[in-house]
RNA sequence: GCCCCCGUAGCUCAGUUGGAUAGAGCGACUGCCUUCUAAGCAGCAGGUCGCAGGUUCGAGUCCUGCCGGGGGCGCCA
């Protein structure tokens, strides 16, 4: 129904143009957006400084013809159409419109408003977090995991079929050198140069009885690892569909068996005893090398087959491998080798997490000075550790000052959110109490639409708080499908306080309940209550954050 | 040297893919609780959008060049 005044708006901006003999068909679209002020009306179009050159005339002018024709045409909740600045066409709608907003959110409800269905059950595959099992997670793996996450929740939202991978890097060098770090401190000796020195080594290495083999030691510290990020994940409500061993697509002689597929190409070569990929041709910067002189794999020899396994094996429309920027020198070289596979290089999409880092020190894993993901946890709780993540876009490098952090940890944005659904509750907590129609009604309802909507006057909505609630919830499904469109969640936590402001504001000034209000009110406000409810519902959802009832 | 990201209020960040008078939170100051939770509301202060050009009706947003910060350019993974 959004949608429906908004394309009733540009149907009408289409019909008047026609008459200019402008054809909307092509490339320009009426593009409607909403004024940030609300003297510029509810809606407001550029079409008239857009098309003003190719008709030669004064934008303005086209303005007021096309004015007067949609005047004279008015659709449905339409008051008047104004030229405004330099020849905006801005349209003052009745608060009906509104009105119908609220009760398409009531009879659509927490499962069907702002969804979509544009995904058509695409496959997607997203890959994020996939930190070596070499150490804990850490601050930035959490980041880009709430990330992740809330990135699959999106596509789910919007008709994908998606699944959500971690793939375990349990082979080649960093697991010797765990085995190696582990062996030594089992024995008393100094860690290696190169080796893992973070306490949770020598826990694993009190545990560990098995044969003083390097890669034994170092596969058995990797599980424990492994299944330690795995309670991590969970503890921030981050559920994996599936866990990808490397080590198993490189024992497997799927590497090689690719590779000799590819040497029927001109795209592989043998030089100086490597094999290599001739990326230079598929937009890399260099060639690379697929097996090394030794007969060994390189590690992107392993990531193709896996890319390969993606695309050709689980037939995944598209994949989405979700990166720290520290990784952007690997991307040319995957794409390219993609290409090399016969796949189409937009199916698989790489993103880029910028770093996240700890004001005052550096992390590092082998050092065993990075900040745990669950230690701040531990302090923040699992569902400001998320909002924090998701407040910004990540390509902005994030820098943790912990003290702030956690000195104003009872400041963070999730609780303010939190507190307005706190107080719906509250709110519906008491109107069930009173035995008020509406809460009562709801409550047995199996599906919204056997709620009593029909007696409820929404038309007694018009107050300044009422309203602009209102349209803050009509937002809703336009973020949802840009915040996935743009693979932008941040957006959702941007539109979610807003709500909240929207609503704290509502609720100072607006009494749902009391003698003061008038029975019809009550139940007009308690519909725009429980319309604020459902969005927050879904939102939160997104953000994979709780919704309290009480706080 | 080349590639990617960032530079917006004292701090942390938004900014409707080019729109009208650039917005939040935190911090400072000032008001508002006998009524559905004050983890709230309202007011006030704070800006040459890094700098310089360009594109056009219009630029925080697009292009070019500088400056500054972060990351990357392995027969490591």
């Amino acid at each position: 129904m959004i949608l429906a005044i908004v394309e009733t708006i540009v149907e009408s901006i289409a019909k008047a143009l026609n008459t200019f003999g402008v054809d909307l068909g092509g490339d320009h679209k009426v593009h409607l957006e909403r004024p940030a002020r609300a003297e510029h009306g509810d809606f407001s179009s550029n079409v008239c400084l857009v098309f003003a050159k190719k008709l030669g005339m004064a934008p303005r002018l086209l303005a007021e013809r096309l004015a007067e024709m949609i005047q004279a045409d008015p659709f449905e909740d339409f008051l008047r159409a104004e030229v405004a600045g330099p020849g905006f066409l801005n349209f003052y709608l009745a608060d009906s419109y509104l009105h119908k907003i609220t009760l398409q959110v009531l009879t659509e409800g927490e499962d069907n408003y702002a969804r979509h269905t544009f995904g058509n059950g695409q496959k997607v595959q997203l890959e994020f977090v996939s930190a070596n099992p070499t150490g804990p997670l850490h601050v930035g793996n959490g980041w880009l995991g709430s990330y992740g996450d809330a990135l699959a929740r999106l596509f789910e939202r919007t008709g994908h079929d998606v699944s959500r991978e971690y793939y375990v890097n349990d082979t080649g060098n960093q697991i010797r050198m765990l085995g190696e770090s582990l062996l030594a401190r089992r024995e008393g000796r100094d860690i290696p140069e190169e080796g893992y020195r973070g306490d949770y080594v020598g826990e694993i290495a009190d545990k560990y009885d098995g044969p003083n083999d390097v890669m034994t030691a170092g596969k058995f510290a990797a599980t424990v690892i492994l299944d330690d990020i795995k309670v991590t994940l969970e503890r921030i409500g981050i559920h994996y569909d599936s866990w990808y061993s490397q080590a198993s697509i490189e024992e497997s002689g799927k590497v090689a068996e690719m590779i000799d597929r590819m040497k029927t190409s001109d795209l592989v070569y043998e030089h100086e005893g490597a094999t290599w990929l001739a990326a230079t041709k598929l937009g890399d910067n260099r060639d690379r090398v697929l097996i090394k002189a030794n007969g060994d794999i390189t590690y992107l020899a392993g990531d193709l087959a896996y890319h390969q396994n993606k695309f050709l094996e689980r037939k995944f429309d598209k994949v989405i491998d979700i990166f720290g920027a520290d990784h952007h020198g690997q991307v040319a070289s995957l794409k390219a080798g993609v290409k090399a596979l016969g796949i189409a290089p937009d199916c698989l999409e790489v993103l880029l997490g910028q770093l996240v880092s700890i004001a005052g020190r550096k992390m590092s894993k082998r050092a065993g000075t990075y900040v745990k993901l669950d230690d701040l946890v531990d302090e923040l709780g699992p569902d400001a550790t998320r909002i924090l993540s998701l407040l910004s876009s990540i390509d902005q490098a994030t820098t943790l000052d912990l003290d702030l952090v956690t000195a104003q940890s009872a400041e963070n944005p999730v609780f303010y959110i939190q507190y307005a659904y706190a107080r719906i509750s509250s709110i519906q907590a008491m109107a069930r109490e009173q035995n008020l129609p509406m809460a009562l009604a709801e409550a047995n309802a199996t599906s919204a639409s056997t709620l009593p909507l029909a007696d409820v006057n929404l038309a007694l909505l018009s107050h300044p708080r009422e309203l602009q609630l209102v349209k803050t919830i009509s937002l809703l499904p336009e973020v949802v499908e840009q915040a996935t469109r743009e693979r932008a969640p941040h957006k959702v936590t941007t539109w979610v306080r807003t709500l909240a402001a929207d609503f704290h504001g509502f609720y100072h000034d607006c009494r749902v309940l009391g003698d003061d209000v008038s029975a019809d009110l009550t139940d007009a406000r308690y519909c725009l209550v429980e319309a604020t409810r459902i969005s927050l519902r879904i939102a939160l959802g997104l953000l994979g954050v709780t919704a309290p009832e009480r706080m």
